[in-house]
DNA sequence: CGTCTATGTTGACCGATGTCGATGTATGCA
DNA sequence: TGCATACATCGACATCGGTCAACATAGACG
């Protein structure tokens, strides 16, 4: 496996769905880390606003104008939302950007959907 | 509307995609309250024994011998669950039975697929 | 009614987490 | 070199939330 989406598939352990089998402890402990970075009003909100920004990407001084919290807290969700594997961040000159994982998102889709949906 | 959902589709504002437009303050909060219903590995062990039990459904004496907590613990996730509108429960003489909810997924499954995946 | 089993509720403890102000770091520019 | 801007990190504080033991409730059965 080359590439590495959300941490709970980095390995050999990889649920497809929720209902088709029960998940395991290390499965559940990944995921619910996940759902932990999108259990938040903010994070929720910086998510979308990012996912749904004009090129699909923003640097934080667009999103910051959003939201009454300091720039500090909303530096902090940001990293959370990375580090879930929900976002990626970019430097570039004196901005950062930031930006969707689109495979994260299609993973975790795929887990809530019941039964066989994609059919 | 007659059929309720998730908390975050009962009155006027009801998000179908997380990419399409941010998400409002409102649509957040609710959104977020489901999230954190998930975001515990105990939390998600329990809703996917229920969701892949036979028969679609599960008493909690099945579902206790699988974890290390207690009862009342468990007792107390299946509660949050249930108030977050992924499992329903029904008593039936001793036993409770708990069903998951596929509806409230398949919100949830819409609400993460990247761009149109459904369409 | 009494008792046993299955499940929910309460109250307390304590670690996790959201938030802030202060400070650090990187880039651009003069 | 010096300063300004954009963003991250740190340390502290307050609140939230998972867990347990103890107790309460509800049905089955005698």
């Amino acid at each position: 496996m080359s590439k590495k989406l959300l941490p709970l598939a980095d390995g050999e352990d990889c649920a497809t769905s929720l209902v088709a089998e029960p998940l395991s402890e290390a499965e559940a402990a990944g995921l619910a880390g996940v759902f932990k970075a999108l259990a938040d009003p903010v994070r929720l909100r910086l998510f979308s606003l990012v996912a749904s920004h004009a090129g699909g990407e923003a640097c934080v001084c667009d999103l910051a104008s959003s939201f009454d919290v300091t720039q500090p807290t909303i530096s902090h969700h940001l990293k959370v939302l990375r580090e879930a594997g929900l976002l990626d961040s970019e430097r570039r000159g004196t901005w950062i950007y930031y930006r969707a994982r689109p495979e994260a998102m299609a993973q975790l889709s795929l887990l809530l959907a019941p039964q066989g949906a994609a059919a």
